[in-house]
DNA sequence: AGCACGCCGACT
DNA sequence: GTCGGCGTGCTC
């Protein structure tokens, strides 16, 4: 038998299959999917079966193979399917197999090669240096190279020269960091009779004994454990022992898993009766459910409109046909409301996975799937993979949020995976959100999803009223606050009534952009229409994206005012205006700052809904998801600042923000404000966030994209090349370049090479192309081949480079 | 990525 | 004359 497989080895150069002979006795044990430990020239590696053949006559040089040296789990941790989808994730994605393969599995799974060191007889007590203490070890047991170069950084140089001359002999080891956690049981070996035998038998004074004995009798062959009988029946270890010495109870070590939410109980709501609009949208998708064949649709419901039903009745359709789902939530919005939410209505078929758990959690919750103990899994992005069998239903909750896209290699969207594993399983995949993300609109509009609408609140609640303010006559009436007039009495007046506030500053990043203070104007790159960077250093305003670069200006080209300057401010500059402005008030802060800490998110959130804040004041994370009963007014401080984004995505996430934002306004009886500041009121996607009318800003964005060349009309790939040397990184981007010009379509568009707009990290350098193609069917082989003639020129230079197909980030 | 092999300068 | 510097090439 002859296994192919893929090691941890994370390279181009490394990048395909290697064949293994299967000895004997791993043949019973090795399937497609195992984790293995293989010999790898001189190492032992951990590695992943793809393939098995029977035939061994097919390999012409089959006594050149290794052995496999170990199967490592008793079931593979990988099925066919997730094996298949991290192949072509490696295609797609132009990544490792492998690392499309860790992706998939818990982070405790991924094996680590260690060299092991082991003294032979001819090392003697004075060569291992005066301490001794490098002897005793090397006396006692072998140890990890590591630990000795990290003990005895001395001795460790002279390492190589005891190997040479046969003073140490080295292996190495395989090691992954499973661990699992025991609790110890105590089971009754006797029957009630026997019970009833032994509770006469005993004397007296063995109170607690009797305790014990008649619990069992009360609760017939059952278990419990030692810390529970501790916690809630006071029972000590001592009469557990007695009992065990006399051979009428055992106490083992069981394996449980770890479970963050072992100490909560989920109270179950009742569900609610669905509104028309809701019975609406489900009636399509429940029948696509029954059909099990694949079927994609995009719910586009308004903030409030009641799309998590929709959500949690399709799941339970799914489970009723006795198939799985799969529930994804961008990272911020799994909040234990969230969590709540599911274990309530589907109890402990639930499995939650999400980046605040620990390695040996995630692991544990991982087990339920693969165990096939649960039939549920909410989670944020890598929740994709989870290892069922038979998944009916992918939600994706949310769906414009970027969250979903990886930002590491492999550069994945959560998106995009999901889709093709609801083709491979004919499943129904479920995509809701109050503002699609262009593509996926754009996609619905051709027919690929199915459009579901949602245009109205539960029970008829009014949309927030929106006001905008033109902060350009907020400065002409001599008001320099941040606060508009506007929006200070309207904080005054939720003050007297005492209801909350949500206000929102969107300080992302540190890019700043140039700004008109007195008619609003922003500069924008002439070829990129996208805003320009301010550069502090040479005082230049600079594109992102194509490298345009001017002068920073002293007067407005458009009004000649003086008051243009770059623009920011941050979330405690506006906690102290507010205090100042408004003595007394309640600020509750949530930034970077404030929630580092675990679980300081999540404090700060039951701070504010059990009323010990007026205002929550922060940034992204309090634009999503949140509902609190007493919020009716949301203020977002400066739209612009995202507007102006160095990004295509600008206006887009500018309409998002606005609309997620606005919905936390109101959502229940009180009716809700939203007070939108900016100093370009007339721009189209604050008019139409105003107005809640998203069809109207998809027209007007997509007239945009259109004109500059951007999805959804034009797909991106962006690769990004880093070297300590600038000149050898211009070179290396350009040869990429170069090759990648002879070979593309004629209408594909290849921007740069171009400085990364942040142009060094590190002490490397970075330089980018951009490719925008609208048909490119051979794409991905092409970057493939691409980035091996990349390879044959960079064997002397070591200039890093990273493709990302789909980018999110252009940085 | 590691690791070994191999070919040239500063020491015993 | 050797020790060890890191360039080059391979890993079933």
């Amino acid at each position: 038998m002859i296994a192919q497989i893929i090691v941890d080895v994370p390279v181009n150069r490394t990048n395909r299959p290697f064949d293994y002979r299967v000895p004997a006795w791993l043949t019973p044990l090795i399937q497609v999917g195992s984790r293995v430990v293989v010999p790898f020239g001189p190492r032992k590696l951990q590695g992943y079966v793809v393939g098995i053949s029977e035939n061994e006559a097919d390999f012409v040089d089959n006594n050149r193979l290794k052995d496999v040296e170990q199967v490592v789990d008793d079931t593979p941790p990988l099925t066919r399917e997730l094996l298949d989808m991290s192949e072509w994730m490696s295609k797609q994605y132009l990544c490792p197999w492998v690392t499309a393969v860790q992706a998939m599995l818990p982070a405790v799974l991924k094996g680590k090669s260690e060299k092991w060191l082991t003294a032979t007889d001819e090392l003697e007590e004075e060569t291992c240096g005066q301490s001794g203490l490098l002897w005793e070890l090397f006396r006692k047991r072998h140890l990890p190279l590591a630990e000795v170069e990290k003990q005895f950084p001395e001795e460790f140089l002279l390492i190589p020269g005891w190997i040479r001359s046969g003073l140490l002999e080295t292996e190495y080891q395989v090691k992954d960091r499973i661990t699992r956690k025991q609790q110890s049981f105590v089971r009754c070996l006797l029957t009630t009779e026997q019970i009833a035998e032994a509770l006469a038998s005993l004397p007296a004074r063995a109170e607690q004994m009797r305790r014990v004995l008649e619990l069992f009798s009360q609760h017939e062959g059952q278990s419990f454990s030692i810390q529970m009988l501790r916690d809630d029946w006071g029972i000590t270890r001592s009469p557990l022992k007695s009992l065990e010495a006399k051979g009428w109870l055992a106490i083992e070590q069981v394996e449980v898993y770890r479970d963050p939410y072992a100490n909560r109980r989920f109270s179950e709501k009742a569900k609610p009766a669905f509104t028309p609009m809701q019975n609406q949208v489900l009636a399509p998708i429940l029948r696509s459910i029954q059909d099990q064949s694949y079927a994609s649709y995009l719910l586009h419901g308004v903030t409030g409109s009641g799309k998590t039903e929709v959500y949690l009745e399709a799941i339970e359709q799914t489970l009723a046909k006795g198939q799985e789902a799969i529930f994804l939530v961008p990272e911020i919005s799994l909040t234990p409301q969230m969590v709540e939410r599911f274990k309530a209505r589907f109890g402990a078929d639930v499995a939650v996975l999400h980046s605040a758990l620990s390695q040996g959690e995630k692991y544990d919750e991982w087990r339920k799937i693969i165990r096939k103990q649960v039939k549920v899994v909410v989670g944020a992005r890598s929740a994709i993979f989870a290892p069922f069998q038979n998944v009916g239903l992918i939600v994706i909750d949310e769906e414009h949020e970027s969250s979903y896209k990886q930002e590491e290699t492999p550069r994945y969207h959560a998106r995009e995976v999901a889709l093709w594993r609801a083709k491979n399983n004919n499943a129904v995949l479920l995509m809701g959100s109050a503002t699609p993300a262009l593509e996926t609109y754009a996609l619905a509009t051709r027919g690929r999803y199915t459009l579901l609408e949602m245009p109205e609140r539960v029970g008829n609640r009014p949309m927030p009223s929106v006001h905008v303010v033109d902060m350009r006559e907020e400065l002409q009436a001599e008001n320099r606050s941040m606060f508009s007039r506007k929006l200070h009495e309207m904080i005054a007046d939720r003050l007297a009534k005492q209801e909350q506030m949500v206000i929102f500053l969107n300080r992302r990043g540190f890019s700043t952009f140039v700004m008109c203070r007195s008619c609003g104007y922003t500069m924008r790159c002439i070829h990129c229409d996208i805003s320009l960077t301010y550069h502090k250093t040479n005082h230049t305003a600079r594109c992102h994206y194509c490298g345009y670069t001017i002068a920073q200006p002293a007067h407005c080209p458009e009004c000649q005012s003086e008051h243009i300057r770059f623009f920011g401010t941050g979330t405690q500059k506006v906690e102290a205006e507010l205090a100042k402005l408004f003595p007394g008030i309640r600020v509750i802060r949530m930034d970077v700052d404030t929630t580092s800490r675990k679980g300081s998110h999540e404090e700060l959130l039951n701070k504010f809904r059990t009323g010990q804040g007026d205002v929550l004041l922060g940034t992204q994370m309090i634009a999503k998801g949140l509902d609190f009963p007493r919020v009716t007014l949301a203020g977002i401080i400066a739209a612009d600042i995202s507007l102006h984004l160095p990004d295509f995505r600008a206006a887009e996430k500018t309409f998002q923000l606005l609309t997620q934002v606005g919905g936390r306004a109101g959502r229940h009886e009180l009716e809700g404000d939203v007070v939108i500041q900016t100093y370009t009121p007339e721009h189209y996607s604050i008019q139409h966030a105003t107005r809640h009318d998203y069809p109207a800003f998809y027209q007007d964005e997509m007239l945009q994209r259109r004109r500059t060349g951007y999805p959804p009309y034009f797909r991106l790939v962006l690769i990004t090349f880093s070297h300590e040397d600038v000149p050898v990184v211009i070179r290396g981007a350009h040869t990429m370049a170069d090759y990648l010009r002879q070979h593309l379509a004629e209408t594909t568009i290849l921007l740069g090479p171009v400085a990364s707009p942040i142009a060094r990290v590190k002490d490397r350098f970075r330089f980018q192309i951009m490719l925008k193609y609208r048909d490119e069917p051979q794409l991905s082989a092409l970057l493939a081949q691409a980035t091996a003639a990349f390879e044959e020129w960079n064997k002397q230079q070591k200039v890093l480079m990273t493709i990302d197909v789909d980018p999110y980030v252009l940085l």
